[in-house]
Order: C-alpha cells, then structure tokens, then sequence
DNA sequence: GGTTATAATGTAAACGGTTACATAGTCTTA
DNA sequence: TAAGACTATGTAACCGTTTACATTATAACC
C-alpha cells in the first residue's frame, strides 16, 4: 500500500501539502493540486484510516449500543442507523447490552480507546457516569428511545402517549367499551407514556376500571399470562391493548387457545409495527413507530454533531400511526 | 488519559519494559514488572487501541456483512458472532450488502484502511476480487451459507440436504403423498442444495411429479404466489415443503385465503427455524438451523484464524433438526 | 579465566497520517 | 516603497504504540 510520503515523491511536493489536497484544507496552488491528484491515482493512494484516527482521533466509526438484536423491534433501528452511517462513509459497530449496565460500561471501556466519534443507545441502562464521562471527552451521544433525568443529550423516541390514545380511540370506534391494557415495565418511559395515552383515553370510559390495567414484560409470554389474568377479573372485556406487538400476539395466543374469536368476541391492538403483526392470523393491528426512520435520524443528528460539535439537546418525538388490520375489525351490519 | 510514556516515567522504567508487561512479551523482572502494574493501576492506564493499530496492523474489530439485518434469519447469526467476539475483546462492525457486489466491495475497501482483522460474509455476491485481495494481505475471511468454487476460505453452513430430506420424510410419516416443494432461488447454495434434498426424498413416491417443484424467492409473497401454482396444477396436493420459513408462511396464508385447512387437508414445513414459526396459526414446523452457532462459529474459526495465522479451508456442515409442530400434525384417529 | 548464552532493560525508529510554525513570494495600500 | 496581508509550500513535531537492535550484567561451559 503506497502512503503519503510515496505521493509526496511522486508529485514532487511535501508531504504536508497532499494532506492539503486530501483534505481539501488551506489553500493550493490548483496545478499543485492536480499534480497530487494525478500522484494519487497513479498509486492508488487511499489513506489510511487509522494513522488518520491516530492523529486527529476520530476513527469515523460510530456505536450503537442496543438491548438485543433478537428483538424484533431492533434490526430495523440498526438498518436505518447503518444506512445514514455508510452513505456518509462511516462503519457501524454494533453492541447488545441486554439491558445490563455493566456491559454497557464494558463498551464504552473498549470502544473509547478506539477513537470512536459518537455513540447511539437504544439501551435502557445506561448509566449517568458513562454518559458524563464520554460527555467529559466531548463525545457525541444520542439517545434512542429514552431520557435521562438530566438529560443532556438529544434524545429521539416516537410519541408514545399519542400513539396508545390513537389505539384507544380506534378501539372505541369499533364499537369496545371495556378496553384493557397490557402494559410494559415501567423503568422504561415509552411503556409509561403509553400507559398514560391508555388512561387519558379510556378512562372517561362507562366500563372503565383501573383493574384493566396488568403488566407484562414486553414479550410474548407475558401477553399470554396478562390475558388469563384480565380473563378472570373482566369475562366481559372486549378489547386490549397491548402495550407492544409482542404482547399482543401472546395476548392472540392465549384468547385462541381459550376459544375466544378475534375480533369478534374482543379486539387487539398492538404497539411497534414490527413484521410479525402481518402474519399473525388474525392480522394484528398497530400503533406502528417508524422505526427505521428513528435509527436514520439517530444517525443523522449524531453526525451533525460531530461534524459540527455543536450540541442540540433536543427531545424529538416522532409521529406514530395507526395501522388496523383484521384484529380490531368491527363486523359488519 | 495517560499513556504509557507516563507509566514508564511512574514506574522509573522505559517504554519498551512497560509494553513488554503489558503485552507479556520478551522477559521482564517480576519485580520491575511489580512496579508497571502498580504504576498502571495508579494511572488507570488503559493503552489505546488505535496507537496499537497502527503499529501492529490489527484494531481488534472483525466485520460481519450480511445481506440485510431486517431478514429475520440475520439477527440470531449476527448475536452469534457479537456474543463470541465481544468475549474475546473483540469488536463487530455490521454492514449490510443487500446482495449487491458492489455494496460489498465499497464495504471492504473502507474497512481494508482501518486495520479490520477479519471478515465473515454471509452475504451471496462476494467478487471473486475481492476475496483474493484479502487473501493477499493476509486479511482472514470466513464465509458463512456459501462456497465459492475456488473456495479457499473456511465455510460453515447447515446440512441444508439432510434437512430437506428430514422435511419430506417427515412429511411422509404424517401421512403426506403428494409433496411440493417450493424452492429458493438457485444462484443459492442452500437453495439447490435443499432442493436436491426434497428430489432424493420425494422422488420416489408414488405421487412425485416434476411440476411439484415451483420456484420462490426466499420471501412471503413469493410462497403465497407458489401456492397458487400448485393448487392449480395438483388440487389433491397434500404437504408442502417450503425452502426457507417466510416462504411456508406465505404458503400458509394463501392456503388459509382458499380455506384449504393446515394441516388437515394439507401439511406445511418450512426450513430455518425463526421466531416467526411459533406465532402462526397453525404452528409451523420447521427444519431448524443452528443459527445462532453458525454465527458463534463463524466468529470462533475467525477468531482462531487471526491468532494463529493458520488457515483451515475446511468446509463445516451443521446439523439441522426438525422441529414437529401443528402445521403438520396427523389427525387422530 | 575467557568465551558464550541468556536475562533484563533501554534507545530510537517505525507505523502513516495531521498540523503548528516558518519561510518565501506576490499583491495591496498609504 | 516599505509595511502589511495573503498565497503557497515546506519542516518537523506529534498522535501512542510496538519492536529491532544495542547494551549490560549474570550464569554456564570448556
């Protein structure tokens, strides 16, 4: 692999001055720079990334720090993540924390000795230290999905509390009255916030009862459990919903093994929009998120700020929709 | 941070005697190395990787291109190899190719300049080029559901023709005498290897006819539009072995749109062994692949490789294993 | 007792870029 | 026309390691 001192040699000039051209800073005489040019593509020059990592410490690689990629909500914030990442010539490197704050610390331990110049957490664990340490180094973070107290990074997250009353409301206008709510752990916001959209709208309901409300945990087994409790406390509910897609198709799952019709005898709304709620029979509706858009503007807002250095704290949250399918299908008259 | 300049000056020795403890290297006094750690300790030294880049030509970050990360196959391979790489110290950068050549190409050139020091494709379009190149400069590779001809690299994929054959004849068993096959496309190796499989399996049977065998991409709609070929070319069709899960879950829902009832009238298996099979109606059985340590492998051989220096261009083949679920369950009698 | 391994350590040159600072030449401008 | 400003370029230090080579002391051998 040729460097830039054989450049250098080649088109009979420092050095220093092809770092100019390479880079496009201060000034060039522009036949200089096309004597370098020519040089380069004569050697097939490409510099190197780390000798250039080592000197001006940014490795143009960017972290993101997620739960799990087995969950299906996360390949499709990873890929939007990755596709702004790579048409700005920045590599992804990806971690799975499972929630767990120490292995959160163990990458950002490893990762920092890299030179990396940002960090996306999608992780809900992510400790106040961590963040003030890499704040400290003026390390760009984003924060997906959550918000810290003192949260003083951007942090992006779809409109939860819209999102549940959008389910709701939609639910009432298919005609349920007695709407239950699965709803997640609440150490995290969106599974808070949803279960305040869910009060907000069912709770000037005729059948409301805060006994509607049961946890679950986010997935599938949960859903399940959830629903053999609502059926015991409410035999006449007629709607859930749940406060993600996963949940929800254990919720499916358990009202079919009980012989229960979806939608005719109760109606299921999930939250996410994940593929799954395509092929569930029957079809499930959702409060999709735009998910690969999230991890697009994750990435997006990141590389501005590390481009820029400028720091925008801002609190985004993404319009949610809708999308009703044969699980909330009213019949017809 | 410090460096080791300040850890030489700390512990009153030269920079050379503090990498050589670091790295465990060459003799030291156990004594003299006593005072490195201490001073390490005192420092919180941690020595940084990009500097040791550069001078070693490795930055501990191995490469995982896949064709997409929103394929439901990808993640499970993908925690695969994050889970042995990140025991290892290692990194993961994650990238995907979509299947096109090119995208693969623009992938390792970037990652070639930072001092990658390994890559695992499963992704189907890696150039001829491109593998040799690496191949030149020494850059470890292991291939993951392919071989190329000249294959000159580790491979490790499953026993796709066992698999196929364990498909059918458990078919077979359950009762099935006219069994399709909707198979994957044949650039695949997997694809034809499965295909052969099901020929070897249900040539022989009674019911076997050419026209059983309709071709698919690997995707939901296509299984769907299979399905509709084969009712109307064998109506007394009755199992259908699908090339990969999306695939059968297609199937399924075209055979549920007719009101052709799974598995009474006709039994369904698909191959991979993803999530989405538990959450069917009806279950979907499945031939299971060892996803999760294909990928655990692939990082393992990888890992070896880069340590080593030796390579094995064997070829591994996994064992897949059935998985019996509804979607195929005989009647009682 | 002189030669030769071997252990323990240090010196300084890589690795391949970026960039602060210095220098020389060309314009402006009062 | 001398001072100041700006352009164009070069020199060399620096980023933080690893490591080849050199040096010294100590043990081992004939």
């Amino acid at each position: 692999m040729a460097t830039i001192r054989d450049v250098a040699r080649l088109a009979g000039v420092s050095v220093a001055t092809v770092s100019r051209v390479i880079n496009q800073k201060d000034s060039v005489n522009s036949e200089t720079a096309g004597q370098v040019l020519k040089a380069i593509e004569q050697l097939h020059y490409v510099p190197n990334a780390v000798a250039r990592g080592l000197a001006g410490k940014k490795m143009g690689i960017i972290v993101l720090i997620l739960p799990d990629i087995l969950n299906p909500f996360f390949p499709a914030l990873a890929r939007g993540v990755e596709d702004v990442a790579h048409k700005k010539g920045l590599t992804v490197i990806l971690g799975n924390s499972d929630d767990l704050g120490i292995k959160e610390s163990s990458y950002i331990k490893v990762l920092r000795e890299k030179y990396v110049d940002g960090f996306i957490f999608a992780s809900n664990t992510i400790r106040e230290e961590d963040v003030e340490s890499l704040r400290n180094d003026r390390i760009p973070i984003v924060l997906l999905d959550r918000g810290l107290n003192t949260a003083s990074c951007p942090v992006i997250r779809s409109n939860n509390r819209e999102g549940a009353k959008l389910a709701v409301q939609h639910l009432i206008e298919q005609g349920c009255q007695r709407i239950a709510h699965i709803y997640g752990p609440q150490e995290f916001i969106t599974a808070r916030d949803r279960l305040l959209g869910y009060e907000e709208a069912a709770g000037r309901l005729k059948g409301y009862s805060p006994s509607l409300m049961v946890s679950g945990n986010f997935d599938i087994e949960s859903g399940r459990n959830a629903v053999e409790q609502l059926i015991a406390r409410h035999p006449d509910l007629d709607g859930i919903f749940a406060g993600n897609d996963l949940m929800a198709v254990g919720a499916l799952k358990a009202l079919h093994d009980r012989g229960i019709r979806v939608p005719e005898q109760v109606k299921v709304c999930g939250f996410d929009g994940i593929g799954l709620t395509e092929i569930t029979e029957p079809e499930l509706t959702t409060v999709a998120q735009p998910v690969y858009e999230m991890g697009g503007l994750a990435a997006r807002i990141l590389l501005d700020e590390i481009e820029s250095g400028i720091r925008e704290n801002t609190l985004r949250e993404l319009d949610v929709r809708l999308i009703p399918r044969k699980s909330t299908r009213k019949e017809e008259t």
